[in-house]
DNA sequence: GATCAGCTATAGCGATATTGTATAGCTCCA
DNA sequence: TGGAGCTATACAATATCGCTATAGCTGATC
């Protein structure tokens, strides 16, 4: 098999004739009638079904032109890595997200894919860090934004963010983003958190043993969504980042204030497997999503503390 | 570029050794030194760094080998698809659910693929109707599990199942699988459902009209996970297909029984796009996902009457 | 039905590209 | 310091590819 083939059988594929495909591509109709030949003779396969005024795919030879459709992505793609171009790209990429970041992130990323590289397929995946770290390992996600994993399993990480996380309350909780809540405070109210599994939990939960006091954890929902419905209909507060909260709080359906002593915050990192190179797909979403974390915190939407150097740094 | 320049900058990566990598070719080392130096200058940057006792790749040699590798791995395919073997498959394949039938469907096809092609890179999307039909269409993933969509538009669907729907109440609710429950006594009941963009809300408000009541819908939750827990929770009662409830209902946390005059269903079908010829991948999962909606339906775990034959038949 | 246009397939030959042999030159190790 | 191990290049030999010529088939037109 060799590249001209496969090259040849696109190319009458698309035509469906090999004289037409010989004038495209310079050479007599001969020399790809024989191509085509070597390649239905190596694989052992007809490709094409001929007929008096020419010749057509046989449905083998469609499965097969997907394939060597995609050789040839691949070899653009060589080509445009060597030369450090940024033509726009094709190809796949898969990302990862919490899913309290998924929602901030995901339409401008679309819209930045959807600009620069609209011939990208994109794979937006909100998961909990646990499922992002495994499907990273095993290469189903080319990178995703994690929440600071324990144990850097082979993770090549760039810190994006300190995050804080906020007490959210009714409408009518009196909670205001101007009038900070002492930790202890909290003790004897309803919370409402996800499950003990979840990061944020932990990290709550250590803030409570620093203040120390004990949490009234009295439902637990992994969904954040469902937290903010459970808050709105009076059920208790809950503690979350502002990202998802922070539509509700401007249409008056929810409330919210910092935490203090402690501060409860999280770690937001971008990873990529270590034991692969990272591609131009992954390197422009890695940019990309830095610029918009950077973007929302400047703006005032994301509060937090900025770990990174932005590319216009 | 060739693909023998290809093969040869892949060996060479492993090896570390023209020289090598010459011998477990069987071709003579100049051979493969001009090979490397021609693919160097056609893409004008080096791959290799060169040293006393062989050479090592380059950063970009890296990326390069990256692209290169998926090029082997598109003409193994090739090879295979022409053969018809069911050697195990590579490459990626992006599969669609709506959320009720991922849980139930993903353990079995993540084990499936597992034991008959692990080096495939599942990505399993649970998402409504209306997202998954966008990503089909723009290739985001391969195939998907639908309710029935209302306009196909260049859909190719196999029916797979009409699912049958039960009412779904707290354990103390009496329901019970063996005592049917006639649709219009649900009026004035509290009934817990998604919202009005869900394509299982639109069928329960038709069945609702059909036995000529109105349904006391108090809470919406988009999240089936969220309305079992309202249910458990003394919330009201709701209307789900019965595998995200199964479990519940052997440990006793929840109750179901059917419901008939009318009894609700909704038509699950495979869709793959019409535009792209159905890869052995998508051919191997759609099969799969048939096998498995078969085996629950003939368990009694998922009630329904199956649409398709399976290949066993 | 005959003829012609449009197409694919094959044979043979020449030109071009690739591979093998020989060997130079460099680095590193004992 | 000498030898082993490696890469790189020159040149000859070999293989592959493209071109020309042409046979044979199908379908459209008269």
């Amino acid at each position: 098999m060799e590249l001209s083939q496969l090259r040849t059988l696109i190319h009458v594929a698309e035509l469906g004739s090999l004289s037409k495909a010989a004038e495209r591509l310079g050479v007599a109709q001969p020399a790809l009638s024989r191509q085509i030949r070597m390649l239905e003779e190596e694989l052992a396969v007809r490709l094409f079904a001929r007929h008096g005024r020419g010749m057509i795919l046989t449905d083998k030879g469609r499965e097969i032109l997907e394939h060597a459709t995609r050789v040839m992505v691949e070899l653009e793609e060589i080509r445009a890595a060597a030369a450090d171009l940024d033509t726009p790209l094709r190809g796949r990429i898969g990302i990862g997200f919490p899913p309290t970041v998924a929602d901030i992130i995901s339409v401008p990323l679309v819209a930045a894919f959807g600009k620069a590289h609209p011939q990208v397929e994109l794979r937006l995946v909100g998961a909990y860090t646990g499922y992002l770290l495994d499907w990273l390992h095993r290469g189903e996600i080319d990178l995703a934004v994690l929440y600071d994993p324990h144990s850097a399993r082979s993770l090549r990480s760039q810190p994006l963010l300190l995050e804080n996380l906020f007490l959210i309350g009714p409408p009518d909780s009196g909670l205001s983003g101007t009038h900070a809540i002492p930790f202890k405070d909290l003790e004897g109210r309803r919370i409402l958190l996800p499950s003990t599994r979840h990061g944020l939990r932990t990290i709550v939960e250590q803030c409570a043993t620093e203040a120390g006091i004990t949490l009234n954890v009295a439902v637990e929902a992994d969904s954040y969504a469902t937290l903010k419905d459970l808050v709105r209909h009076g059920h208790g507060w809950t503690i979350l980042p502002l990202p998802p909260i922070h539509d509700d709080i401007a249409a008056n359906r929810l409330a919210a204030a910092p935490l203090i002593d402690p501060v409860p915050v999280r770690r937001l990192v971008l990873s990529y497997p270590a034991d692969r190179p990272v591609l131009r797909l992954a390197r422009f979403a890695g940019d990309t999503i830095a610029d918009i974390v950077t973007d929302h915190v400047e703006r005032g939407i994301w509060p937090g503390q900025l770990l990174h150097q932005t590319s216009s740094a």
